[in-house]
RNA sequence: GCGCCCGUAGCUCAGCUGGAUAGAGCGCUUGCCUCCGGAGCAAGAGGCCACAGGUUCGAAUCCUGUCGGGCGUACCA
C-alpha cells in the first residue's frame, strides 16, 4: 500500500513536471481521515507558490489508482490527500500474513549485507549485574531485528583479561583465598568486594588446597577469570543470549594491531610524548582536550585497543556495525571515530546505540547499588526473582535513551497489571479458541475461509493493526530503536481483545463467518509470536 | 565550567523523518460474565507537552537561551 501509493504520487509529479520532493505517507490517527495520508500538497505549496488545495485538485486529476487496493481518496481542509484501502486490499494483506507465518514481518533490506552488534563486552571482573541486563537485552533484540531484516548477524562480546584491573581481580582472589586459609591478608586498594570471590575461592581451595602467599598471582587471576567468565556465560544463556564471537583484546597485540594504529597516528605527527605517556592530539581534531594512549608505566589506556579493534572491524568489512555502550561510555566513542577519521578509514556505517541506566524499586524506594561494594543487585538475582520473559520485555520496554525504572512489585505481578501477562495472555487466549472450536466439531481448516465476511468496525481495526508490523520492524531498523515493538505489540493485544469482546468467534450457527474469523485469529496469533520471538520471550498456548 | 541524555495526566512512559481534536498503563470513580479464558472490555475524572523566544501555512516534535534531574569530563574500563 505504502510502496503502491508513493510510486503512483511519483508518476504524477513527474507528469506534471513538479519537484520530485520527498513523498510522505502516514497512517491517520483518526478513521475518518482514512488508512493513508499524504501532506505532498502542503510541502508543495512553497515550491509552486499556489493555494495546496488547488495543488492537491491538479495532482488527483488523473492519477491512476486500482480499485482493487484504493476504494476512495479525498482532499481534505489544509491540503491533506487522504486515501481508503479497499476492502479486498485488506483481505489480500490478511492471506499474506496466513502464507508468509513465521516469516511475516520479514523484510530483505538487508540481503547480502553483514551485521555485527556488539554488546555486553564487560571484562570478567564480575557477575553480570542489573545495568548490564539493559545493555544485553537490548543488543541481543536489535540483532533479532536485524536478522529479520535480512542481515547476516554477528552477534560479538569484547573483553579484556589483561590490564590493571584484571590484576586487582587476582591479588583480591588471592587475598579471598589466603583468608579462608586463616591467614588475613587485606584486599588490595581498590580491590573487588564482592561476595561472589569468597565462592571462587571457596573452589580454588578445594581445587588447589597448597598454594600460599608465595603463589604468582597469575595463577589466581587466570581462574578468576576462568570462574567468572563461566557465570557471565551461564547467565548470558539463561536470559537466551548466544554471542558468535568472543573477541579478546590480547589479540590485538599479538599481531601487532596496537602498533600499526601508533605508527600512522605518529606518521600523521598527531602524537607526542609528555610525562613518558604517549598522548593524541584529540584538541586538534575537535575534542576538547589531548588523551593518553600509553600511560607513563607502558600500559596503554582502553582508548587505543578500542581503536585497533574498531580499526578491526572496518577491515572485516561490515556492511553495519553497531556498538551498545552504557552512558557512563559516552566520552569514549567520540575519540575511536576520530582516530579512525585521521586514519582515512570510512566509519559511516558504524553506530553507536547509548543506553541510559537502570534504576531498580522495591516498594516505591530506590534500591541503592554500588559495584566496589558487595551490595549490588545481579542480572541472575533478578531473573531468579521474575523470570526471563519479564525481564526481557521490561528492559526494552523504554526507549534506550531514557532512563530506566525497573519496578520490581510491577514485574513481580502475574497480573492484569503486568504488561507481558497481558500479551502473553492475548496469545494464549487465540489457542484457547482453537482449541474450543475443535472439541464443538467446528471446522478449523481456514484455508477455504471466505475472509470478505470480514467487514465489521472493529474487525477491520484489528487487521489494520496486524498490517503495521513490517512497518514497525522497518523502524526499529531504521532507528535503531525497539521499543516500538513492544509498544506495537501491545497495541494488537488490545485490539484482539477489543474484538473478542465485541464478535463470538465460535458460532456453530453461521459457520462460514467462524471460520473467517478463525483465520483472522490464525493471523493476529502469527503476528503476536513473531513480534514475541524477535523480543525473545515466551508466546504460551495456556497459562 | 564543558559534553551527552532526559523534562508530556497524581506515578511510569509512548508520540516515527514537523501535520488534522496530544495517547497508553498504573492509581481513582462507575458499569459489563445463564455465552469462545474477567489475566478481559467499556465509560468518567485528570494536560499552559518545564519556561521564554525563533523558524513555518502548521511545533510536544526543529533552532537558540533559561531552569531542573541523570551520566560523563582519568596515565579506570
Amino acid at each position: 500500500m505504502l510502496d503502491y501509493l508513493e510510486e503512483q504520487i511519483r508518476a504524477r509529479l513527474i507528469q506534471l513536471d513538479w519537484p520530485a520532493k520527498q513523498i510522505q505517507l502516514s497512517r491517520p490517527k483518526k478513521a475518518e481521515n482514512g488508512d493513508w495520508a499524504s501532506n505532498i500538497a502542503m510541502t508543495l505549496a512553497r515550491d509552486l507558490k499556489r493555494a495546496p488545495m488547488q495543488i492537491a485538485e491538479e495532482l488527483l486529476a488523473e492519477i491512476n489508482l486500482d480499485p482493487e487496493i484504493v476504494e476512495k481518496y479525498e482532499i481534505v481542509k489544509p491540503g491533506f490527500i487522504n486515501f481508503f484501502q479497499s476492502a479486498s486490499y485488506l483481505t489480500t494483506q490478511l492471506k499474506h500474513i496466513l502464507e508468509l507465518r513465521e516469516n511475516y514481518g520479514k523484510n530483505a533490506i538487508g540481503a547480502g549485507k553483514t551485521a555485527q552488534v556488539e554488546f555486553v563486552s564487560a571484562n570478567p571482573t564480575g557477575p553480570l549485574t542489573v545495568g548490564h541486563g539493559r545493555q544485553t537485552v537490548l543488543g541481543d533484540t536489535l540483532a533479532a531485528i536485524l536478522t529479520w531484516s535480512g542481515y547476516d548477524v554477528t552477534r560479538e562480546y569484547y573483553f579484556n583479561n589483561a590490564g590493571r584491573q584484571m590484576r586487582l581481580l587476582g591479588e583480591s582472589l588471592k587475598s579471598r583465598y589466603l583468608g579462608l586459609k586463616g591467614q588475613s591478608i587485606a584486599l588490595p586498594d581498590g580491590g573487588y568486594e564482592g561476595h561472589y570471590l569468597i565462592d571462587v575461592a571457596k573452589r580454588l581451595l578445594e581445587e588447589q588446597p597448597d598454594l600460599d602467599v608465595e603463589s604468582d598471582v597469575n595463577i589466581f587471576k587466570d581462574y578468576a577469570e576462568r570462574s567468572i567468565f563461566a557465570i557471565i556465560r551461564s547467565s548470558l544463556k539463561r536470559i537466551g543470549v548466544i554471542h558468535d564471537v568472543f573477541y579478546n583484546e590480547r589479540s590485538l597485540y599479538e599481531t601487532g594491531k596496537i602498533d600499526e594504529v601508533l605508527a600512522i597516528l605518529k606518521e600523521q605527527d598527531l602524537l607526542y610524548k609528555k610525562d613518558g605517556a604517549t598522548w593524541f592530539k584529540t584538541s586538534e581534531l575537535g575534542i576538547e582536550q589531548d588523551r593518553v594512549l600509553v600511560k607513563s608505566s607502558g600500559e596503554p589506556t582502553y582508548r587505543l585497543p578500542d581503536i585497533a579493534y574498531h580499526r578491526e572491524k572496518i577491515a572485516r568489512g561490515f556492511d553495519l556495525v553497531v556498538d551498545i555502550f552504557g552512558a557512563d561510555h559516552i566520552d569514549a566513542y567520540p575519540d575511536v571515530l576520530t582516530a579512525l577519521r585521521v586514519m582515512g578509514l570510512e566509519y559511516e556505517h558504524i553506530h553507536v546505540v547509548i543506553h541510559q541506566f537502570v534504576t531498580l524499586l522495591r516498594s516505591g524506594e530506590v534500591v541503592k547499588m554500588s559495584t566496589r561494594k558487595a551490595n549490588f543487585v545481579t542480572l541472575d538475582e533478578l531473573i531468579d526473582e521474575v523470570g526471563v520473559d519479564v525481564v526481557r520485555y521490561f528492559y526494552i520496554m523504554r526507549s534506550a535513551s531514557s532512563h530506566l525504572n525497573f519496578d520490581l512489585d510491577l514485574a513481580k505481578r502475574q497480573t492484569e497489571e503486568n504488561p507481558v501477562f497481558y500479551l502473553q495472555y492475548a496469545h494464549a487466549r487465540i489457542s484457547s479458541i482453537f482449541r474450543r472450536a475443535k472439541e464443538r466439531g467446528l471446522d478449523t481448516d481456514i484455508r477455504q475461509a471466505d475472509l470478505s465476511l470480514l467487514n465489521e468496525e472493529y474487525t477491520i481495526a484489528l487487521i489494520n493493526e496486524a498490517l503495521e508490523f513490517p512497518e514497525v520492524i522497518d523502524h526499529c531498523r531504521r532507528a535503531l530503536e525497539i521499543h516500538h515493538l513492544p509498544v506495537f505489540l501491545y497495541g494488537l493485544a488490545t485490539a484482539l481483545h477489543k474484538f473478542y469482546t465485541e464478535y463470538k468467534v465460535i458460532d456453530l450457527d453461521q459457520p462460514d463467518l467462524s471460520k473467517a474469523r478463525l483465520a483472522l485469529l490464525e493471523a493476529i496469533q502469527i503476528t503476536l509470536r513473531n513480534g514475541l520471538d524477535i523480543l525473545g520471550i515466551s508466546a504460551p498456548d495456556q497459562m
